[in-house]
DNA sequence: CCAGACGTTGTT
DNA sequence: GTCTGG
DNA sequence: CCAGACGTTGTT
DNA sequence: GTCTGG
């Protein structure tokens, strides 16, 4: 789950968004730094290993947004390969896991959790079993009222042998909502406005705390073109809805009213 | 003691 | 780095 | 997450 | 089937 998201976005206004302190406050490594938001675009199909803006709280300093690469690569790792796995952590295990519970227990300058800034998300709805080649069906997933997604993260630092420092992150996931599980069995863990600054700073109680799933109504969702699924392409496309084609001999008449939404579609969940 | 794992998703 | 398995 | 590759020798 | 790349 939630392993492809989008992020178009200026990350001055991610900044507003989200809370982050721009102007004075940045450093050189911030996303806003002049040179660094030079190199910024608008993405629309983000896939993990790629390197994107991410509010992070170095040693309780103020929240800042920085560049870091999708795919938890832990300290100890032998090369950055683990990171292409690592782009998901369980909330219901994160406390524990090896890999992860450091970063969420015991953040520090160089690891601890982050908020992952998303205009949305992509999650792929298997075929109903039995449809002769049947393949998933992407669809992009916002929130209803219109404003960025913060997902829960947890990042940590890794260090080459030449000396070249790696800053990654993973999303947390947890059960569905409602809407998001007409299509999938996980969604990531969304951070509340009001939440942010205790998910960022708080103690690991404060923080365990916010690992809970989303309230119902809160996303809403459309199917997106198949061509999306390949993280080559990027483009406004990916994210546009389109109404899909009723499976044409499989089932008996079905109900011409479809919305371009998911509704059509179900059976397999709830 | 050292060696080896350290993760999720989805599918069976 | 730290835990588990042998 | 899905898509796409999965290999070497030798020649250009 | 499984790994790598995006």
């Amino acid at each position: 789950m939630c392993g492809r998201y989008a992020l178009h976005t200026h990350p001055e206004v991610i900044a507003l968004q989200l809370g982050v302190q721009g102007g004075a406050g940045i450093d050189a490594r911030s996303t806003l730094a002049p040179e660094r938001l030079a190199g910024w675009k608008p993405r629309w199909n983000i896939a993990p290993t790629e390197t994107m803006p991410v509010v992070i709280a170095r040693s309780d300093a103020a929240p800042q947004l920085h560049w870091l690469r999708w795919g938890l690569i832990p300290s100890w790792a032998n090369d950055v390969s683990i990171g292409a796995k690592l782009n998901n952590a369980r909330a219901e295990s994160v406390t524990e896991k090896p890999a992860f519970r450091q970063a969420f227990s015991k953040p520090a300058s160089r690891r601890g959790r982050c908020l992952i800034p998303a205009d949305g998300y992509f999650e792929w709805q298997e075929a109903p079993a039995g449809v002769r080649g049947a393949r998933k069906q992407p669809y992009y997933l916002q929130q209803a009222n219109g404003k960025l997604l913060a997902m829960a993260g947890i990042w940590d630092s890794w260090q080459s042998a030449q000396g070249e420092l790696f800053e990654s992150f993973a999303v947390l996931t947890i059960a569905p909502n409602k809407e998001a599980a007409l299509i999938h069995e996980r969604m990531p863990v969304l951070i509340a406005d009001e939440d942010r600054q205790r998910w960022l700073l708080g103690n690991p109680t404060e923080a365990l705390a916010l690992l809970r799933t989303a309230p119902d109504d809160t996303l809403r969702t459309h199917a997106v073109d198949r061509r999306m699924s390949s993280a080559r392409i990027d483009d406004a496309q990916c994210i546009a809805a389109v109404k899909l084609n009723e499976p044409d001999e499989e089932s008996p008449e079905t109900k011409a009213a479809s919305s371009d939404s998911h509704q059509d579609r179900q059976g397999r969940l709830l």
